[in-house]
DNA sequence: GCTCAAGGCCAT
DNA sequence: ATGGCCTTGAGC
């Protein structure tokens, strides 16, 4: 697995570099090699390279060994199953939605490049006028400085979209100017201080309501959960996703995903561990049935993930790509576009790397140390899973919660 | 109705 | 055999 710091925006043909000339048998190509694919294809050509089979393929040399050609064909992905064995013209085949979820991704790019690349030079548009036509319903609030987004049954408050001269979040609109675009646009959708202020404020309020001490954790999770669901819903580019291949995403990276926002809490914010809320049951957990890991365990281990976070300097950048990384992970099985998804996470990776060279070129190795990070917090959020499932064995999670569809969704921990 | 990738055509 | 341009038609 290897991550490129090229953004793919050239419109050349992957086979021969000319000009490309639409989608065909599986991705974008140039009018000639579709024709010379079709035609080898379609009537069972047979070529021999007189050479070592590694023969050059540009347009000016393309002729000259179709046998390479042909070879080069398959391995940038064009699609044999895609010429039809019956000839039939027109209309549509399987990679349709492929193409067009392709599409979308390539706009996605363009669109972020072309606002990063405004921003630069204009520091003071509002926010609000680059957000994207989508099926989020905007409403503007009575106050008119904050938005609130109206999802499914859910309402948040979008403290993401208020204007850079809000004194609260122009902090965070004041980037290095050589910010990759991708990474330009996740910190700028990544839920902040105040959103996350907003989730404790409201723990708080349910606090003094708890009847035991595992209500208290399970309200910030839950909290915790339905933002990181906001949020990856509203990711452009995980909506242009089957709402199947969503909602495994969703399973398969929800504790990750919740280990990282109390961790990046800590070491954004200096906000105290939200599970020390439920620090008195410590002693109670080792006793009850099943047995949970304890939740001096889990903090500790959180903490050693935090103190690595902290003398990497990590900054709000890096934590909202590798939030992408966890969620855009292709291993899950029986995903129905896992190509994307691998292309979206290569693409997150290259941005990612990208930033760190130019934040940290006198620490080559940062990357590597994220993503060792990444590795690292895999464990404790299967440990995570592991405590939330046993007090969920208890009966302890109510029912119809986010938190039982998660841990009744097939997982991936040992 | 329009889109646009598939197959077809034919001068080179 | 090549490749620029034309016709077709399911899915949106
Ligand atoms: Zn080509
Ligand atoms: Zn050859």
């Amino acid at each position: 697995m290897e991550f490129g710091c090229e953004v793919d925006l050239e419109e050349l043909c992957p086979v021969c570099g000319d000009k490309v000339s639409g989608y065909h048998y599986g991705l974008l190509t140039c009018e000639s090699c579709k024709g010379f694919f079709k035609r080898t294809v379609q009537n069972n050509k047979t070529y021999t390279c007189v050479d070592n089979q590694q023969c050059r393929i540009d347009k000016a040399q393309r002729k000259r060994c179709p046998f390479c050609r042909f070879q080069k064909c398959l391995h940038v992905g064009m699609r044999l199953e895609a010429v039809r064995a019956d000839r039939m013209r027109g209309g549509r085949n399987k990679f349709g939605p492929t193409y067009k979820r392709d599409r979308a991704l390539k706009q996605q790019q363009r669109e972020a490049f072309i606002r990063a690349h405004k921003f630069r030079t204009e520091s003071g548009t509002p926010v609000a006028s680059w957000i994207q036509n989508g099926d989020l319903t905007f409403t503007e609030s009575l106050n008119a400085s904050s938005w609130t987004i109206k999802y499914s049954n859910a309402v948040v408050d979008a403290v993401t979209l208020m204007e850079p001269r809000d004194p609260c979040s122009g902090l965070r609109f004041t980037q290095d100017p050589r910010t990759p675009p991708l990474v330009m646009e996740f910190l700028l959708y990544d839920p902040d201080e105040l959103q996350q202020h907003r989730n404790t404020e409201v723990h708080c309020e349910q606090e003094a309501t708890g009847c035991c001490a595992f209500t208290q954790v399970y309200a910030v999770v839950d909290l915790l959960l339905h933002s990181i669901v906001e949020w990856a819903r509203m990711s452009a580019l995980f909506k242009q996703l089957q709402i199947s291949d969503q909602m495994k995403l969703l399973h398969h990276g929800w504790s990750e995903l919740l280990a990282l926002d109390v961790i990046s809490g800590q070491v954004l914010y200096d906000r105290p561990s939200l599970l020390l809320v439920g620090g008195y049951e410590v002693e109670l957990s080792c006793t009850e049935y099943p047995p949970a890991p304890s939740l001096l365990d889990l903090t500790q281990r959180g903490q050693a993930l935090v103190e690595k976070l902290h003398t990497l300097k990590v900054d709000h950048q890096e934590l909202a790509s590798i939030k992408y990384l966890i969620l855009f992970n292709p291993a899950g099985k029986h995903l129905e576009d896992a190509g994307f998804i691998e292309k979206v996470k290569l693409q997150v990776g290259g941005a990612l790397l990208e930033h760190t060279r130019t934040t940290s070129p006198q620490l080559p190795d940062r990357f590597a140390h994220l993503l060792d990070f990444l590795s690292e917090l895999r464990p404790l959020a299967c440990l995570v899973e592991e405590y939330l499932r046993c007090r969920h064995l208890r009966g302890e999670v109510p029912c119809n919660s986010l938190l039982d569809e998660m841990l009744h969704a097939k997982h991936s921990c040992p």
